[in-house]
DNA sequence: GCAGATCAGTGAACGCCGTTTACTCTGGCA
DNA sequence: TGCCAGAGTAAACGGCGTTCACTGATCTGC
């Protein structure tokens, strides 16, 4: 592959670029998503804000990058946690993995608006197309980790074919943006249901990030946990 | 009450902040929450910057008075649809709040954005503490909508005490916010299961509204009328 | 070994932004 | 009529993203 040595320029380019994105996330974590200024991550690396130019067409472009390896972190240490349960049933496991999103969420709360908040102005630009970019093909690879868990469960108990809301060509006409990113591994009800699944846990933890629980609960956690076991149920059946 | 002739000066001066909010709430609709600035309100209104401050001590102050009234439109919204179907069982009222709901958001996904979306901070710093305010005000009057319509249901159908995951002192404990600020009015565990369908419908209209199904789904609402009959049922038992 | 191209980085500038300060003007009230 | 509170302004401060013209250093081809 293409593993000539990277001529001393691109090695100190590349220092650079990880230097420039770990100011970047440094900002984010201290001030959240408005505190990554270029002008701030510039005076943290010791350059001047158009310096960054040179490595970035924009400060667009910077946090698009960051949120890419954000979901990559999120990816790993979603794994991790699937790992560690390796020898669970499948979806004992999922149920762990759930916890292990939402533990990095609440350990991380300004990187995860930044990856699933209100989209800002910019990134909404570049995501929305659904174009395929590193970001989203990071976002296919986080979604990955839950399909191939999710997988060995209907390896082994397959789905038996309920009828369904909705009829099989509708569905499939639905599930289209889906259906091309990660093809046809699992009957369409249970996407639609994994889909189900999905949106529970990121508006439980998402509400919980974001405060949007304070006004009811102290702690979310048995909200999650009786939710979570809802849920499971259902993706057993 | 104190219903004295508000004393022309008073007249002009409320007219001036309606005329202010409603140019804030134009450039929220044109360009998203980042759109709303003092200067550019100023310059809708035809005055300069600084002349806001005698209406609103910050920017902040401002989207939060906006805030305020978004969530007072929001609940009329969903009353509206509520007296609508007036004749209906109440979990099927529900249902149709729940539709009007999603319908708002998706009218309104700036405004939605606002108020349900990563907390700006300054907006934060307020709401966080769950301090007594108009905007926690309004907030409790839209759930009291809700909160409305499920007493008839539990009313007509009284809650079957069956064996809840938390003993009772602990959900208490767990949900002393929200028995703080609306009491006593329901069995602990259907406020427990209310809060979760009230995530579940959150985290499915904050996907949809961010952009965040994009990459599964060419159309939500068979997701959203799905996950809605299946939270109904749960509801219902 | 050296000329010329490429690249990293700077400084100044433009037009945004929120906010503060000192100031002017005017309408309402005694 | 005179005064004063309140509405509004102009100028300024510091911060922001971005562009442009420019300087050095470094790498490349001869």
């Amino acid at each position: 592959m293409t593993m000539t040595t990277p001529s001393r320029r691109e090695r100190l380019r590349a220092e650079t670029v990880t230097e420039i994105k770990d100011a970047a996330r440094r900002l984010l974590v201290a001030g959240g998503p408005p505190a990554v200024s270029l002008r701030a991550i510039a005076r943290d690396v010791g350059m001047t804000a158009p310096a960054l130019y040179r490595y970035f067409p924009g400060l667009d472009a910077l946090v698009l990058a960051i949120v890419t390896d954000l979901f990559e972190d999120l990816r790993i240490t979603v794994e991790d946690v699937a790992a560690e349960y390796a020898d669970e049933e499948p979806l004992t496991r999922v149920g762990h993995m759930a916890r292990g999103f939402r533990r990095w969420a609440l350990d991380h709360p300004a990187e995860f608006a930044l990856m699933f908040g209100s989209p800002v102005p910019g990134v909404t630009q570049f995501a929305e197309h659904c174009a395929p970019g590193p970001v989203n093909d990071a976002g296919a690879r986080f979604g990955e980790t839950f399909f191939a868990v999710l997988g060995e469960h209907f390896a082994r108990h397959p789905f038996g074919d309920e009828p369904d809301d909705l009829p099989d060509p509708a569905l499939r006409e639905l599930l289209r943006p889906y259906l091309e990113t990660f093809g046809e591994r699992f009957p369409l009800p249970v996407v639609a249901l994994f889909l189900a699944a999905w949106t529970r846990l990121y508006g439980l933890v998402a509400m919980e990030v974001f405060g949007h629980l304070a006004w009811a609960v102290t702690d979310v956690e048995p909200l999650f946990e009786a939710e979570l076991a809802r849920t499971v149920r259902q993706l057993a059946r």
